[in-house]
DNA sequence: TTCCAGGGGTAGA
DNA sequence: TCTACCCATGGA
């Protein structure tokens, strides 16, 4: 399935049926967060891939639409003219699996969907549920960390400022920010005090003394796993909640000012308090293990649903 | 100038 | 479990 098309080496990866492109590339903000480059007219997402050989640029699409095979087109690295080696597209297979959450079954959520009406019953049919990652958990940790305390302006400028600061070809290592260290993610990436949190924990990742990558693959209970989670100093509730979330984890709700302005809007219109955060993540307690999806489709359904918002929300 | 944004840590009640 | 306070930064 490998083909020369403009000097660029192409595959296909076979998909389930109810998987869809674009509901998982718009499914939250990562999208618009550097070294991600999507564009919205053409369907492509593209972005640097780092592999064993070098970095390359990859571009991801699903032209024949929800179910079809996902195109996956590769540019620059050693061997770009021969194609590349069967190796390394088992490396790139690997990484836009994990970006796309390919093999995720959503089967129990979208039955939960149907039997819930509307508006959830539509979640199915619009293919929403899986929620783009990064290559690896580093990344997806550095930018969750980014989204904490900061308007999400602020988010896509301290990731765009990091991957450009380490001068990295695609985005950085944990070596490569622990080199640039917390005073000058302060004073050029502008991270401000997360600055200290994000270079202790690139420190810690280069010593060896955490593993990351290890939630990929974690066994235990959601609990230990939220335990872990929340012991990196920088990581508190929501970001505990949101990286289970991407690690396929829903029991959790990611409370912040989206899910409070969101739930009072829509749940509580007429309250002259605020409800508490416990009261309003009542709205979704019967969701049980889905909680967090269910919460997160509310809000997608209503505000993300068509690429206009999504953007004008993403670059607020 | 003040407030707030996809919060976290800490102390004290 | 909750509240209060501090932490940085940029935009409205």
């Amino acid at each position: 399935m490998c083909a020369e098309r403009r000097g660029e080496r192409l595959r296909t990866l076979e998909v389930l049926p109810d998987f869809d492109f674009r509901a998982t590339v718009w499914s939250h903000g990562w999208c618009v967060l550097a070294p991600f480059r999507w564009e919205p007219e053409t369907g492509v997402l593209e972005r640097p891939l780092r592999l064993r050989s070098g970095v390359v640029n990859l571009s991801l699409s699903q032209p024949n639409g929800r179910g079809a095979p996902v195109e996956m087109a590769v540019a620059g690295g050693r061997g770009s003219r021969s194609g590349l080696a069967e190796g390394l597209w088992a490396g790139v297979e690997r990484d836009v699996a994990r970006m796309l959450q390919i093999d995720r079954d959503l089967a129990g959520f979208h039955a939960a969907c149907l039997e819930a009406g509307s508006p959830f019953d539509r979640a199915p049919e619009q293919g929403f549920g899986r929620l783009l990652r990064s290559p690896t958990v580093f990344e997806d940790v550095v930018k969750v960390l980014a989204t904490t305390n900061t308007a999400w302006s602020g988010t896509k400028a301290m990731v765009a400022n990091l991957v450009r600061l380490t001068k990295a070809p695609a985005f950085p290592t944990a070596s490569e920010v622990a080199d640039l260290g917390a005073g000058r993610l302060r004073t050029e990436g502008r991270w401000g005090y997360r600055a200290e949190y994000l270079a202790a924990l690139a420190q810690l990742i280069t010593d060896g003394e955490l593993d990351l990558e290890a939630w990929d693959l974690w066994e235990g209970t959601t609990e230990d796993l939220a335990a872990e989670i929340h012991r990196v100093p920088g990581l508190g509730p929501y970001s505990t909640a949101s990286l289970l979330g991407l690690l396929g984890r829903f029991d959790r709700i990611a409370v912040d000012s989206v899910f409070r302005s969101f739930v009072r809007r829509r749940y509580f219109p007429k309250a002259r308090k605020s409800p508490t955060d416990r009261r309003m993540e009542k709205v979704y307690a019967r969701w049980r293990e889905w909680r967090g999806l269910a919460y997160w489709y509310d809000v997608w359904s209503s505000d993300y649903e068509d690429a206009d918002a999504l953007e004008s929300s993403a670059s607020k």
